[in-house]
DNA sequence: AGATCGATATTGTTGAACAATCTTCGATAT
DNA sequence: ATATCGAAGATTGTTCAACAATATCGATCT
């Protein structure tokens, strides 16, 4: 059981390197919602001892990634449909924001418009799984309209636990498909100046997100029983 | 240098316990920003071993109440200019989105009604510190008209990061006089659900703070040269 | 004064150990 | 058969001691 992953070089701390290898497992759906993470498991699964994978964990737990139950252990945070709904509350309050402080030509806005445009080739070549990770780059993109570090750490966080409930969904299908249209009118109105305009788009966006992320985590809850 | 620091029954780990306590000397102020904070020396302190106190700093770390620079050490934060801007910032997304949710007889709402008869009997018997404490509050309670405990935890953070900033600052005046009568007006246009009004008076009462903060903080960073 | 180099202290990380707590599972009683 | 209880085993919580890697400091040299 010690099949030891390789962490790459040694310029940044042990403890930094894992929990970045665990977030991307997290995020890649690699461990399911709920699952048990044993420390002696998965500390020598990363080569690292246990005390090191404690501080990991400790951060991990902070950023909602993992829950942690004192005397019992470290589980995969599993999202339900309460989180999901507390989780587009945030991302309303930040984006809202965000595309009020829309102004032309902020580096941002360009960046939206390069991202709409990346979407639409990944699209053509029927590259779902990127047109995926674009989408969610059209969104850190947004926040960043507010130039505010501490709302772009946040909105990395939320997603981050939004994409622990994506990991579990069927990524076969056109899943954000719609939405390449809805960023890209967005863009348009943003570059116009027309904010409330712009604001009604974006949450008709968040809307229909949020409605078809809610029908996907109760498909997968029947599933399982 | 062993004056192990009392901790209280054992009933939440042993680190949260401690994380809590060094949370609230940080926010006293107890601890000089930019500080350097010694492993070996604050463990002993609290009477824990390094391991535990690591898992410790990782957690306050990642709150941005210390800084961590590996191999160097953890520092008490030394929030400046930048950061309070940015927090400013944050603070402006954050409090207009809750105001705009703002509605009659939500309990957050009236909880704001109760905290500032609470600051005005405070401001009665000249006890400044305890205003200091409702204003904090007040705004908590504003951000919890949002209903998100995110949101929340999230205030919460840089809320505390702005009171490593006070914590420097001279307590003793009316630092937070001004703001009972601001936040006064500001329930009574939400009760009377003008919620424009109210988002124009919290952004006087940003803005206000802001510029008092910024000028308190040169005001120090001049002292110490 | 400024650069160089080695001694010292601190951080990063590990492994082993033990107490406290949880889980499992079989024995017993109903 | 079901429920209860308790002991054995496993896991977490925490400490300690050690060592490598890195940073800090001071003395020395130019």
């Amino acid at each position: 059981m010690s099949t030891k992953i390789a962490l790459g070089p040694d310029d940044q701390p042990l403890a930094e390197k894992v929990v970045s290898r665990i977030r991307d497992m997290l995020i890649d759906g690699e461990l399911a919602p709920g699952q048990k993470l044993s420390e002696q498991q998965v500390a020598s699964q990363f080569g690292i001892s246990r005390n090191t994978l404690r501080e990991v964990f400790r951060l991990l737990t902070s950023q909602g990634l993992l829950s942690h139950i004192p005397n019992r252990g470290v589980f995969v945070a599993a999202p339900n449909a309460a989180s999901v709904i507390d989780i587009y509350r945030a991302r309303r309050v930040i984006q809202i924001g965000a595309v009020r402080m829309a102004s032309r030509g902020h580096p941002a806005l360009l960046r939206m418009g390069i991202l709409v445009a990346e979407a639409k080739e990944a699209q053509k070549s029927n590259d779902w799984r990127r047109v995926g990770t674009i989408n969610m780059e059209f969104h850190r993109a947004m926040v960043e309209l507010c130039d505010s570090p501490r709302l772009n750490a946040f909105f990395e966080m939320v997603l981050a636990e939004l994409r622990l409930v994506f990991g579990q969904l069927d990524n076969s299908a056109h899943l954000h498909e719609p939405y390449i249209d809805m960023n890209s009118i967005l863009v348009s109105l943003l570059e116009a100046e027309k904010i409330s305009e712009g604001i009604e788009q974006l949450e008709i966006y968040l809307l229909r997100s949020e409605r078809m992320v809610l029908a996907a985590l109760q498909r997968t809850a029947e599933q399982k029983g």
